[in-house]
DNA sequence: TTAAAAAAAGACCGTACGGTCTTTAATATT
DNA sequence: AATATTAAAGACCGTACGGTCTTTTTTTAA
C-alpha cells in the first residue's frame, strides 16, 4: 500500500487537521484549509484518507491520545488515592492547556457539535468520556479498598461529576480568555473531592 | 419599514432558526434548511435580515431570553439566599431542559464554536456569562449582608464554579443522552453550595 | 375600486465546497 | 541504469452554499 514516507505524510496531516478541527469545528474547517496548513495538495491527502470524515475521526483520535497521556502521565506520578485523584484537577491548574490541545478540550468540542448530528462520531465522544470515568472510578475504588475514601461514596457519581466540572470551566475560560477561572474552578474541585471523599 | 405581517414573519424565522442552530451550530445549518423549515423562500429571509450572521445574533438572543426567563421566574419564587442559589441547579433538576432550549445550553454551545473563530459573537456570548455570574453575585452578596452566608467566601469564583459545573453536565447528559447525570451533578452542586456558603 | 406599499417568491449569480482522476515526480527494487 | 511502484500535484467536476434582484402576490390606504 505505502511505505514510511506516505505513512510520515498521513500522520502530518492528522497533526495539522488535529489543531485546526479543535479549534474550527469539523464543518467549519476546509479541506483547502488543511491541504494549505499542511503545504500539501489534494493528491497527497485523498491517496490516504477516503474522505474528511476519516480524516476528522482519526484527528480526533491523536487529540484525545495526547491529552489521556499528558492526564495519565500526572496520575501515575502519585501514590495514594485521594493524590492521584487531585493529579486530575491539578493538571488542568499546573500545565498550559494550549500546550496539549489548542482549542480546548477536544472532547468537549466535538460532543457538542456532534451530539445532535452525528451518532456515529458521537459514540466516540461518548466512549471517550466512558473511558474518563473509568480512570477516575478505578481510583476511586481504589481508594475504598484502601480505606482511604469513604465507603458511601457514589464511585461513578463523583466521577461524572469531576469531568462536568472540569469541561465547564475550560469552556467558560476560554470564552473569556481568562486562565484565573480555570484555576479558581480546579482549586474549588479540589475542595470538593477532599471534602467528599 | 415593514408592518405586524411582516414582524411576525421575522419573529418566526428566529424562533424556527433557534432551535436548528441551537441543535446543528451556526455553520452547520443551512439557510436553505432554514427556509425549509420555516415554510418560506429567501424573500422572505432576506427582505428583514441582511444576512445569515444577523439571523444568527437573533436566533442567540431568542434562546437566551427564553432561558433566562426561566431560571429568573425559578429563583424569583424563593425568599432566602440559600434557596434562590439553589434554585439555579434545581432549574436543571425539575424543568426539563428539552422544553426550554432543545440542543442543550446555547450559551455553551455558541461559546464552543466561535470562541476561536468569531471574535464578535464571542463577546455576545462572553456577555451572557457575565450577565449570568452577576445574577448570582448578587445572590450571594445579598446574603453575605444578611449574614446568612460566609463572609469569607469569594463570590464570584463561586458563581463562576456553578455556571461551569452546569454548563459541563448538560453537555455530558447531552452526549450520554441521558438526564440522570445531569441530575446527580445537580445534586452534589447543591451540596457543594450548602457546604461554602 | 384603484393606487400604493409591503410581503413573498424564486430564478439567478459567483464562489467555495468535498471529492475524483489523470498526469507528473520521486523513490524503491532489480 | 532500467523498471516498477509509491507519492504528490493539480486540473477538473458536480453540487450546495450565501446572497441578489426582478417579478408576482398580497395587503393596506385613498
Amino acid at each position: 500500500m505505502y511505505t514510511e514516507k506516505g505513512e510520515r505524510t498521513r500522520q502530518h496531516f492528522i497533526e495539522v487537521s488535529a489543531d485546526l478541527f479543535n479549534k474550527k469545528g469539523y464543518a467549519g474547517t476546509a479541506v483547502s484549509e488543511i491541504l494549505e496548513a499542511a503545504g500539501y495538495s489534494k493528491g497527497a491527502l485523498y491517496r490516504t484518507f477516503t474522505d474528511k470524515d476519516e480524516l476528522s475521526l482519526e484527528a480526533f483520535k491523536y487529540n484525545l491520545g495526547k491529552l489521556q497521556r499528558g492526564l495519565v502521565k500526572n496520575i501515575q506520578s502519585e501514590k495514594s488515592a485521594i493524590n492521584k485523584l487531585l493529579a486530575i484537577p491539578n493538571f488542568y491548574l499546573n500545565v498550559s492547556l494550549e500546550r496539549f490541545v489548542p482549542g480546548g478540550c477536544p472532547i468537549l468540542n466535538t460532543a457538542i457539535e456532534v451530539d445532535d448530528t452525528n451518532p456515529k462520531m458521537n459514540d466516540v465522544v461518548k466512549k471517550a468520556f466512558s473511558n474518563w470515568k473509568n480512570l477516575i472510578l478505578e481510583i476511586i475504588v481504589e481508594g475504598q479498598s484502601n480505606k482511604e475514601f469513604n465507603q458511601e461514596l457514589n464511585a461513578t457519581e463523583m466521577a461524572f461529576y469531576i469531568i462536568a466540572t472540569i469541561e465547564g470551566s475550560i469552556a467558560l475560560a476560554k470564552s473569556f480568555k481568562d486562565k484565573s477561572v480555570l484555576n479558581s474552578n480546579m482549586e474549588q474541585l479540589k475542595k470538593h473531592i477532599r471534602t467528599n471523599t
